[in-house]
DNA sequence: ACCCACTTGACAACTGGTTGTCAAGTGGGT
DNA sequence: ACCCACTTGACAACCAGTTGTCAAGTGGGT
């Protein structure tokens, strides 16, 4: 039998496993001047794209880690006052949690550090191969989350 | 400006956070059956592609994490008989770890139950896609390991 | 109106990784 | 032969995430 395409697949995680530590610690390295981590980042950055105050599960579903993970970067950052609760009409217990103005400010920040840095990383690699790697990620990606379930 | 290089790349980023935690997720199922970790089962693979015994920090450049980070999980191997470790004559204070018998059959184990694995995961995806995004994953990660340094 | 299953935040314990410090060991330059 | 810079393992402290438990809150079925 043809070995070739575990092989290959082998490589990939590997490779992914790598990028994965390199890209945190880019991405820390690119956001301590403004005194935040890359955990915290990405909190933000959850609910800066959601356009919306999210709840804590629902910041964890977004980010794909779990809810209790998502809760002590909120709380930390609340009590750094870049974040604030607001009580939630629908449920007592699950404030919304949004940006503060702080927040926001610091936010828009970090995201033009990081627009420019990723066309920088980006120039020189054709725009067809990146959109033909984010496909093939996704559709692994899919396969591997269909088979957990399967 | 155009910014679409730098939005493919946020959701290349985004893809490989999520697949590295799916990943992790699914190699802890595979493995978990023969009482191994993720973690472990990566410091087996680093000795046993390298196909000789290595030291700690030696392990640790394989795989691109701390030597402390390496040594925990061989400390606790050695513990549990799935590592040894032989007196290495050219550094008294670093010996050289090796897979124990025990070890190399359990990893011998893992590595039929990955394959198959890997096997299934990548049928439906063209071989070709596949060295495609491995290429240029790597060449995105060069360009990061080289923006570091520079 | 009352259950009962589920969601939620707080808290604690754990894992896997990081950094930093220390003392022992190594090796090159003089 | 002696420094001195570096490597190495042990240890401790820490970070980001996980699981599990608990009590408060929620909501559907009867």
């Amino acid at each position: 039998m043809n070995c070739h395409e575990s092989d290959i697949l082998t490589k990939i995680v590997l490779t992914i496993f790598r990028l994965n530590g390199c890209l945190i610690q880019a991405g820390e390295e690119l956001v301590e001047s403004l005194k935040l981590t890359s955990a915290k980042w990405q909190v933000m950055g959850a609910v800066a794209l959601a356009g919306k105050p999210l709840t804590a599960p629902q910041i964890a579903v977004a980010m794909g880690i779990t809810r209790q993970g998502v809760q002590k970067q909120v709380n930390a950052m609340v009590k750094e006052g870049l974040m604030i609760l607001r009580p939630n009409s629908g449920h007592k217990r699950s404030p919304l949690i949004a940006l503060s103005e702080l927040g926001a400010r610091v936010y828009e920040k970090v995201d033009r550090i990081w627009v420019h840095w990723a066309n920088q990383l980006a120039t020189g690699i054709p725009d067809h191969d990146l959109l033909e790697t984010l496909n093939t990620l996704e559709k692994i990606r899919e396969r591997l989350v269909n088979n957990a379930r399967g």
